[in-house]
DNA sequence: TAGTGGTGTTACTAGCGGTAACACGAGTCT
DNA sequence: AGACTCGTGTTACCGCTAGTAACACCACTA
């Protein structure tokens, strides 16, 4: 039971959780988010039991295997977003970066977005204010803290900004939504689109004739 | 069999489904989305396959319940929406309508946001592109038809203003949610934050000291 | 040789969505 | 009256799920 021999043991555990991983990721990305745990264990050529072994609960392994994801797609954002440009070609390079990758792994993201839904039971004092995906939060609260440090906008500016990063997290993945599903454009458009949003056209927009504007 | 009786068993059957659904509302309010079957017929004093006569199954039971709130939650946001006053008004307006409703009745938000999640069974060749709850769809396209309406926008407008409607609500939707998981802020400054995003802020804001800006 | 810890199994529970089969009462046709 | 249908209700079941208890094996150690 000395150090040595405790490293290996935990070295082994790790590499078995990682394989049970990539299996839990292959059924998942091929079944969607209700792969049951049998499937997931059969994949892995393994039973249940070994699997509660490793992660608890249902909720357990897919909040490992989200972690995993999240963690590539907030790197694959942070870079864009860390861009050598203006500040409009970074916010299309992000909005780009999130399209795509949602747009090359549609699996993965269905899965982010719906990760644990009829995992724990008696939730009966429930909790109003988290449906959002964790990833949704993760992004909006690394948006709101790249705003604040980047960005002058005068007293109340921390609190702003966390608005601002959930908002804008909020549109992109709305709009991402819905054009993932109806394909009314290409990625290009609907990256200067969002852009243009977020750049005030809304508010310079002319009315239209016949009547006040919206 | 004649055209009176059939009135008179309808009738009834219209009476029945308007108790089942709201038994089934009470339960869905106080245990949550995933309240069973068997919970929903023993609020209503009868058993399960009476509910199954009536709405298919769970989902359609769901989104008969779905479609009550969320007509009743639309026809608010179309008030303000409609108010007479200047866009930036209603714009403040309706944000405000939609927080204020998710605000007072937060377990039907919850529901909205979440109805119909492990219920269809064998879903192998799955709906990418459909993963926000029907309400926000709803929303979005009924935003993205006012903005149409009521601004112009040149070439390409149609398009813009539904990639604007479903980001707009996206945006709105999950600000609302960080809100009312965390109340940073009240309801007022909240809404004030949003509508200056939207007004352009974001491109207007300085950068700050020792770097580009984001 | 006995013991210990990790890995694996089978066999089970409780609950879910959903359904088949049956029972009762009311109105209708012959 | 008697048979027939139809809507409403039940009980008892199926197949599935998440999760667990109990047991077996295998390597290593004292």
């Amino acid at each position: 039971m000395d150090t040595t021999q405790r490293t290996d043991q935990q070295r082994s555990a790790d590499r078995r959780r990682r394989e049970l991983l990539e299996a839990a990721d292959r059924v998942v990305l091929r079944d969607g988010p209700q792969a049951s745990m049998n499937a997931i264990a059969a994949e892995a050529g393994i039973t249940k039991p070994i699997l509660y072994r490793h992660f608890g609960d249902k909720g357990g392994l897919y909040a490992a295997l989200a972690t995993r994801h999240t963690d590539a797609l907030l790197a694959s954002l942070r870079a864009a977003l860390d861009a050598p440009a203006d500040r409009r070609e970074r916010v299309e390079a992000t909005l780009d970066t999130y399209l795509a990758a949602i747009e090359a792994r549609p699996q993965v993201y269905r899965f982010l977005m719906h990760p644990a839904e009829g995992s724990a039971g008696g939730d009966h004092g429930f909790d109003v204010g988290k449906h959002s995906a964790p990833l949704l939060r993760r992004m909006g609260e690394e948006l709101a803290q790249v705003i604040e440090e980047r960005l002058d906008l005068g007293p109340g500016s921390q609190q702003l900004a966390r608005v601002w990063g959930h908002g804008i997290v909020g549109m992109m993945h709305a709009a991402g939504d819905w054009w993932l599903g109806e394909r009314p454009c290409s990625r290009a458009e609907l990256v200067r689109s969002l852009a243009d949003l977020l750049w005030g056209r809304l508010a310079a927009a002319g009315d239209r004739v016949g009547g006040p504007g919206f």
